[in-house]
DNA sequence: AATGAATGAGGATTCATTCAT
DNA sequence: TATGAATGAATCCTCATTCAT
């Protein structure tokens, strides 16, 4: 009398991936805290202990799900961001994509954030790879930046990653709480701008700075006197 | 004839004040998942049950916990502040004293990170606004760098405090994690002044800035003999 | 709506031995491995954390529950034991007790032979130590017995322990398994007569050795012979 | 285009000469508990449905591999104990081997103490006609010791055994429990003295037998000097 | 005969919080 | 005010066995 009938086989690809999609799904619903792994089977449409097949633990489920993530996620960048020149645009590419990536999937970036990369085992995860890789881009290209001498040679691309990457989870909490949301575009013009001050050779373009104005007047009232 | 006598009578304030140290010291020996109230009840010398007289329950007491971390924090570092001058001095220091703070209590920070901030009620928390007066100081100091010249006007202090905090919570996971150790010192050096790069209006290049002042100085020179 | 209201303030002592007086109700009823927490704590009329109050875990309370057989089982025998002279006679009282107690427990007699007994922690119990106790009675007996000049010196006393509780355990195996009975009685006598002619100095009593024979019969005929 | 290929056909009985094989490699490297269908099949080249065409279900293997332990054993003994004469020398052989068997194959000996002959279908399983047989000889060689005149004739053979197996059983238990190990040699010699003496007709202390052969010598010289 | 994916029941344990004494 | 026994929900994971392919 039993309703669900005997899930029929499947290719072990298939079967991942529509538990990984059926855990996505119902953390999105639930959250942390209340991802079940009952629950999860049965959006997948398999019993508990098939998901044990493809997934040593829940923990493995979970990174998993964020790895995937990722990888999508540098993969969709890939074509882009080679095409965009100059180092600027490339920095300010990455970090609105980011933005985005927060805002159009909070929960993953909470499970990052808050689960997985306080994980004992994070450092030893593809996860941990990929999140290199991901972050990594911003390494790269302020290198290149270097080398092409738009950045002063002086600076540690590992800070500048940080300061990119923190700076955007330190701002977006508040989001992942759910209390309100976010200018994708404003603060990536912002921080890119910021970013850039703080990296570029360039002098200051907006203003004029006080000395440089003190000079011009000084050789204004000079010149009108002698000429 | 329980040989265990009955807790004596004392000052609430005490009591508080000794269920909290409980808390901590458990805390930092057992972590925040094998944090058990029981315990914590035997450390303070009290019951179980009494805890609940004095703390709502077991968020109330670990928000409790990391606000009296910050009271500590702020208090201590204000007069230092105070007594330094300059807006690139004042920076360095409360960046050079976040990361001391994290260095000494990487189990509480864990706690503020992972567990309080992304609490629902972490918004309408007394922690919050510590954290706000806190990480407040450095926008404080940003816009005393703007009034007094010495920052560009057109720098958001709240994203100079992102920066900041971020970058360093973004950097000190690993330590967090238990997987290796960071320098303090060099590591404020070089955040500090990539920070002041990013915000100052002075010119970046080591260059070319004593240049103008030359250029300056000879020229009031000539202000004065020929005017 | 909850019908089962919350279970009175009890002593520890009282409450212990109720679950323990559930469990080997339960335990009797269903068997080592359909011995499930939950209707232990129910037959005890608590909730199953409550357990857990009293006993660290289930092998804990397994553990309690052998324990508390064998110090009944000592207590029980002490009394009559001392009233008892004759190593012979003590020797078969013993055995003959322990025979009553598998015939009277056999669940809990399988408990210790297969689960308690062969557990890592069996070493470092209190079963171990009272089955030391337990059994050691016949190695006291049996040193009596040397030191009265009853027994033969070179007597391994531990090995007698070994043969008696170790035949005992052998013979009554298809029993535990409930593959019908044994006689107690019959088993303790007949064990009893031939340890005992195993180790006393005793000579044969019921038959004349062939050599003895040989010698008398040959007196005889001298006898006649000769006078 | 799968890689592993199908398990090439096989004659029934190298198959299941090569699952017990197995099963007993991952027994010997798990034990018991630890012991899982899915490494089994591993380590035989198979799959785990396979395992179940040759064997009904887990126990059965188990039993299997019990069995064949004991045929083993049977016959490894059979032309050593025909070529050894007189019953206290046959016995003592007997034990000797049976200590030997548990000190080389511990796990085996457990499952079969702890797991197999407390099983319900134990009495019906060829493990248990094996046994018999194994332990039989036991008994076997008593009938013959009291046919021959060497043993009293009021002894239980079937007692004998149960002393035999049972205390050696006593008292390997802390060795199996891997606690230390025993002496195979003395503890043979020390059981098959103690049994013997509880059951041959000869006296046992050292001092009678002598003088009781002078007495005989004595006479024999006095019948042939008269008659 | 072989495969191996799918099954699915089954249970000990934790611990924050309550509330009768 | 203090006590501390009682609560009870909540869930991950194992693995022998089956059966469609």
């Amino acid at each position: 009398m039993s309703i669900k009938r005997r899930a029929s086989r499947m290719s072990p690809e298939k079967r991942t991936a529509d538990i990984l999609a059926a855990a996505r799904h119902v953390f999105s619903k639930r959250g942390y805290d209340d991802l079940v792994m009952a629950e999860i089977a049965d959006q997948a449409g398999v019993v508990e202990g098939s998901i044990y097949r493809y997934f040593r633990n829940k923990r493995e489920l979970m990174f998993r799900m964020a790895e995937d993530w990722f990888e999508e996620m540098i993969s969709n960048d890939e074509q882009t961001l080679q095409a965009i020149s100059g180092i600027a645009n490339r920095l300010r590419f990455i970090i609105h994509r980011h933005l985005i990536s927060i805002q159009e999937q909070p929960d993953l970036s909470r499970l990052v954030f808050q689960h997985l990369r306080p994980d004992p085992e994070y450092r030893s995860s593809k996860l941990f790879e990929l999140n290199r890789a991901y972050t990594g881009r911003v390494i790269q290209i302020v290198r290149e930046g270097v080398e092409e001498g738009e950045l002063r040679s002086n600076i540690s691309a590992v800070l500048v990653r940080d300061l990119i990457f923190g700076s955007i989870e330190h701002r977006t909490w508040a989001f992942l709480r759910k209390e309100g949301d976010f200018n994708a575009d404003e603060l990536a013009d912002e921080l890119a701008r910021l970013i850039w001050k703080g990296i570029s050779l360039e002098n200051d373009t907006g203003e004029i700075s006080p000395l440089l104005e003190r000079l011009e007047s000084t050789l204004c009232r000079l010149e009108k006197e002698f000429l």
